[in-house]
DNA sequence: ATGGTCGATCTTCGA
């Protein structure tokens, strides 16, 4: 069976929802998972979402900022949130899929929406870059310790880590999101967690890959100056399984975008 | 040299 996984920085679930139909439909992913919601969880919309044909919707929210939702066709066996640097921010879930999935039945799947860190790439002067730092840190904590068992990491990982991951390499070793210090500790912590990082292993350096644009380029698609900043990871179990990563490009260009775009693993079980 | 644009929100913050 093929088991087909999307991530996508929604940018407001509540104001985006016929983009979110607009996706399943065209791409038809098992799993959406879904960063930047921003929607308390008193006003997820649930139902909308269920009757897009995915029944099984975990989320979690806060008023304003943040919040990730996984949407999916197959049922979980189990849901685990997460807090991260002792925050309640609603930055991370994950799911177990239950064992009515076929060959996909136990595959745990990681949504994360890690800090963007604001504009100033010190943490001494900027609290939002340490958090970030701090975050990231925490993830290579955690995946030394992860138990060892078939899993998928998606998210908005707000890091490029490489060098054709940006528009220009050395004009952004500066700007938040590219920084060495970032970049190796992304680069770290998905080796060290046993990741592979399946748009790289299937779209090797030097092809430019992007997943976000800037809403302040007024002509973003001819300027074109994108980042990949989200991300699709498998464990290296999964490696032999992967059959395609794409990139929705498209979706930049809808009415009412989201400055990311979806980004969807395929593997073949 | 510092703006440019979004989204949620109580007029500013986060991205």
């Amino acid at each position: 069976m093929q088991l087909k996984v999307t991530t996508w920085n929604i940018n407001s679930v509540r104001l985006r929802l016929a983009q979110v139909e607009r996706a399943l439909a065209e791409i038809r992913p098992d799993v959406l998972c879904l960063q930047e919601t921003k929607c308390p969880n008193e006003h997820f919309p649930l139902s909308a979402l269920q009757a897009f044909g995915y029944p099984h919707v975990t989320q979690v929210g806060m008023k304003g900022y943040n919040g990730v939702a996984i949407l999916s066709r197959h049922p979980f066996a189990q849901v685990e949130p997460r807090a991260w640097c002792e925050r309640d921010d609603a930055r991370h879930l994950s799911v177990t899929l239950g064992p009515e999935s076929g060959p996909a039945a136990g595959i745990q799947i990681h949504n994360f929406y890690v800090p963007a860190g604001g504009d100033v790439a010190d943490p001494a002067v900027n609290p939002k870059f340490k958090h970030k730092l701090q975050f990231l840190d925490e993830m290579r904590a955690w995946g030394g310790t992860r138990e060892r068992r078939p899993a998928i990491l998606v998210g908005d990982l707000n890091v490029a880590p490489l060098e054709h991951d940006v528009w220009s390499h050395k004009q952004l070793l500066d700007v938040v999101s590219h920084t060495p210090v970032e970049t190796e500790r992304l680069e770290t912590l998905r080796r060290e967690g046993g990741w592979v990082d399946a748009a790289r292993h299937l779209t090797p350096e030097p092809q430019k890959i992007y997943t976000w644009w800037s809403y302040r380029s007024p002509d973003w698609a001819a300027a074109n100056k994108g980042r990949r900043l989200d991300h699709v990871w498998v464990s290296d179990d999964l490696g032999g399984t992967l059959q395609s990563v794409d990139v929705h490009g498209s979706a930049r260009g809808w009415t009412r975008p989201s400055d990311h775009v979806p980004v969807t693993v395929t593997l073949e079980l």
